[in-house]
RNA sequence: GGCGGAGUGGCCGAGUGGCUUAGGCAAGGGCCUGCAAAGCCCUGUACGCGGGUUCGAUUCCCGCCUCCGCCUCCA
């Protein structure tokens, strides 16, 4: 627990009363966030390039198959990283790639039986569903790797011209010797390493990796200089990140397993050419099932849509989002329904504060201790249970009657929650507002004033029959100071 | 072989050289309630194993065991 001005947590669970005491408008542009770099292995002061913007690219998807559970836990890390830091002043620009020509898509699309492109342009459709359903906020931009040849090839020759990668049999390779730095970022040994693709015999140095593959037979190629071929999966994040974010930007992120070799080979490349590149490097961890990485050998049991039948998605990104976003996760089903009852807890809460004082506005204010997790690493267990003890304060409040205290708890649960992108009351799957809804409240609220009348004569088995009936299509009533409430279980 | 991560109470999951030993889920007791549900209060003393440093270690050091990742496509 890190000790705040305010005292932290000792101080709000000792004077619950004034539990908004504990709270605090954040004081935009002086914060002090405190990432951890994988290029130094240490935490840094994130201070950005030019202040008040901040600049990030993310791997995004190979758009080879249907997206997984740990496929959208990097997407879900990095959409928080983005909510926090537009939360606290930044104006954010956030790129997230997708690799839309690549081996896999090229032998999953033939072996379907289907065009190429096809199949990329399905499962990015696929990817972007996902992210969108879940909460995720649209990159500045999604650029595909197919849209970037012109790029590619520019970055090829500058590095061709300087000495830094030479062709061979329409393969473009880069110079590994000639760049002293290399393995700097991962920790690697350069002769430690051997490079994968080397079934190709063009290699002056086994160490050397492919930036651009030259044509084959039936597959798609564009021209170059060196002849026709198709791009590298680590070419085109240079060409990429430098297109829209120039030579030199804040964040590059993205999973545990493209530290080596994909960010390295990114790196080489455009430093080789003079580019300082990406300042701070951010990974997430895995999702491993069965203590195994989640691979997409492993079928689509854990594809998002499979789980989203068992799950709302605002409960599937609370399970992902709780862990801290460098530690693994271990799927279970008993772990996710525990992160769905964690969130209904705030839900229920927010909804509560709702049916008795009027919906609670989405506040501006957060917990000292909520900001203080979230500066450190983007701390979000930390920050959830800063969370919860606002809500704890918050349903006190409600039952002692205080209802303004009651009120602000909410509104700063719900500022909270929506750094996370779970705010209870705008998250996707969370709302209902349709005229189906409506004719569903008018036949409920008739059927909860014959209830209210029964009990009223002291008639409880007619009250109770009708709520048992409601119950079995799927509607809690609960009855409190205020009235009944009725939800929905889902 | 090279590089790296992890083992925490019934479960999930943080964190720390001692202090009020997160938070959630589940459990037990209590309050409230026509009942139920929700909520609130209370309870639960865990840190893989063996050494070492220390007044004191889950936290630092050494060794060991187990598990996992990267080095080939991968979020």
């Amino acid at each position: 627990m890190r000790p705040g001005p305010t005292g932290g947590r000792g101080t709000s669970r000792s004077v619950p009363a004034v539990a908004l005491g504990h709270v605090s408008e954040r004081s935009v542009g002086h914060g002090s966030l405190r990432l951890y770099d994988t290029a130094t292995r240490t935490q840094r002061e994130f201070v950005p390039l030019r202040s008040g913007t901040v600049s990030i690219y993310v791997c995004g998807a190979t758009v080879q198959g249907v997206p997984h559970v740990g496929h959208v836990r990097s997407g879900l890390n990095f959409d928080v990283l983005r909510r926090w830091l537009t939360r606290t002043g930044h104006q954010v620009t956030l790129v997230r790639n997708v690799t839309d020509i690549d081996d896999k898509i090229l032998a999953k699309a033939a072996a379907a039986g289907r065009p190429w492109w096809e199949w990329a342009a399905t499962h990015e459709r696929a990817f972007r569903h996902a992210y969108d359903v879940l909460g995720c906020l649209p990159p500045s931009v999604e650029p595909r790797a197919t849209g970037h040849i012109t790029e590619m090839v520019e970055l090829m020759a500058r590095l061709v011209d300087s000495g830094h990668a030479y062709a061979s049999d329409g393969n473009v390779y880069f110079a590994v010797a000639g760049y002293p730095d290399y393995g700097a970022l991962s920790g690697q040994r350069p002769d430690e390493v051997e490079q994968g693709e080397t079934t190709a015999t063009g290699k002056r140095d086994p160490r050397d990796f492919t930036m651009w593959k030259a044509a084959k037979p039936g597959e798609p190629s564009w021209p170059t200089p060196w002849g026709r071929g198709r791009p590298g999966w680590h070419l085109e994040c240079s060409a990429m990140a430098t297109r829209y974010l120039g030579p030199e930007f804040d964040i590059h992120g993205g999973g545990l397993d493209l530290v080596f070799p994909h960010h390295e080979n990114e790196r080489a490349q455009s430093a080789a050419v003079g580019d300082r590149f990406a300042r701070y490097w951010l990974h997430n961890g895995w999702v491993t099932t069965g203590g195994e990485k989640m691979s997409k050998s492993l079928g689509n049991t854990l594809s998002v849509p499979a789980v989203l039948t068992r799950v709302r998605p605002v409960e599937l990104r609370y399970y992902l989002v709780g862990p801290h976003y460098r530690s693994a996760i271990e799927y279970s089903e008993g772990a996710l329904t525990e992160a769905a009852a964690a969130f209904r807890r705030v839900e229920s809460f927010v909804h509560r504060v709702g049916e008795r004082c009027g919906t609670p506005e989405l506040g501006r204010v957060l917990c000292a201790d909520f900001v203080a997790a979230m500066d450190d690493d983007l701390g979000t267990p930390a920050a959830l249970a800063a969370l919860h003890e606002t809500v704890r304060e918050g349903n006190a409040a409600l039952d002692a009657g205080e209802r303004d205290v009651a009120r602000h708890a909410a509104e700063s649960v719900r500022a909270m929650a929506d750094v996370l992108g779970i705010d209870p009351l705008t998250a996707a799957g969370t709302s209902g507002a349709d005229a189906a809804s409506r004719a569903l409240h008018g036949l409920v609220e008739a059927l909860l004033a014959e209830r209210a009348a029964a009990r009223t004569n002291r008639d409880f088995v007619t009250a109770d029959a009708i709520r048992a009936r409601l119950l079995a299509v799927g509607i809690a009533v609960e009855d409190t100071p205020d009235g009944p409430m009725w939800t929905v279980k889902t």
